[in-house]
DNA sequence: GTGGTCTAGACCACC
DNA sequence: GTGGTCTAGACCACA
């Protein structure tokens, strides 16, 4: 019935679909997303919840709206997606859990074998 | 001003922390932690926050309440905590962590380099 | 990628614009402005929204259509904008925004090297 | 019936109302502003009404939540406010009423004048 | 048609 | 008690 998770806000679900849409390329840059309304239909959702995530996104400037016409995808709203997570990624999850694994006296090369296992082999790329 | 991560409720941080004394030490088997009031005034936080934290550890069996005495850590308290989160650690956490580095195209060297930074030298203990 | 601001409604931006550029001299009276498809196609508006701008300053007595062939600043526009203006800018606007600007504390230099750079040199023109 | 202009959306008003007591000191930092519910009983407003310009105020570092507690206002708040105010006008609405003031053909002196009568004479401060 | 705002009323987790 | 989220339904200005 029911396509989201209880544990998250659904707005945010809502932001992070959008958000790989454009990753993936199912939205393309300049171009219009759905409309509000549109995509509130598609999820059985308030048109509110929708804006909600799109609001968030705006001022990430991810998208932008103009008025009476619609929300769009900015130029480089795919760098600015990854740049935005990656530095996230480094200045707080990493060291959280780096830190989580220490704690748990977890090798250092259980967690080194992990990198190499996922990141590939020497010349896998 | 806020220690606190407002992204989750605070009696999971208070957990979290208590945990993490035990772990690195801070907190002995069979030695008391401070008492509910004086963590309550450290954090400016209302008892029942902390007492929330300090029940559901009791549940876990890491700590166990004398009455009119205090809380005090199990013996075995930071094995129990180990085991119980290590094995889902390498398990599940790692991978899906370093499969979100790759994706974000987080750099090898960002992570390996992170942890040294927390890990320290090899008798840095 | 939008030279509208989108706290006022484009078609009053729109106006303002074509205002400003009778004002400056840009559009001179008895000559004819582009057309509304030029316009809209200069702005990538919709010509509805021009449409609209423009018939505000035709019921302002501002600009006249010729069918099929026009539209046309009306003799006198400049002396029409500014007598309407101006008065009411002096007596209200400009005190109003100085007694902002005294409220926030901005210097009183701030605001004359403004009017330095905006007015410029007394023979700039 | 109603204490709120038309023209702007409430909830901006509500954040004007918030800014303008803490600049005036009837709310003080790190105290408690009136809780959301509260505040939407007084000026007979939905409560999700005042959350969006609370919700503002957190963003602009004004406010800051306490989850389960309420909102309080932020250390430095009335600095803030200002300087924020401050740098936007004499980035954006000073040059703007220059602008016209200069296309409405006003003396230089008429604003100048303006100016001395409200900043005040030599010696007035 | 588009997005923006607001209400009334509900349920939630948290403190 | 606090704020957070969501719904259903309404009305608005704008393009």
């Amino acid at each position: 019935m029911n396509v989201f998770n209880n544990d998250k806000p659904i707005y945010l679900q809502i932001k992070e679909y959008i958000e790989a849409a454009i990753l993936n390329g199912d939205l393309s840059e300049n171009e219009p997303i759905p409309s509000l309304r549109q995509l509130a239909k598609d999820f059985s959702l308030n048109p509110i919840t929708i804006a909600n995530a799109i609001n968030i996104l705006e001022n990430d400037d991810v998208l932008y709206k103009k008025r009476g016409v619609g929300v769009f995808v900015q130029k480089n709203a795919k760098k600015k997606i990854v740049s935005k997570q990656r530095s996230e990624f480094i200045r707080t999850t990493l060291p959280q859990i780096i830190g989580k694994a220490k704690l748990l006296d977890v090798a250092e090369e259980s967690i080194t074998e992990c990198i190499k296992n996922i990141y590939g082999g020497k010349d896998d790329k």
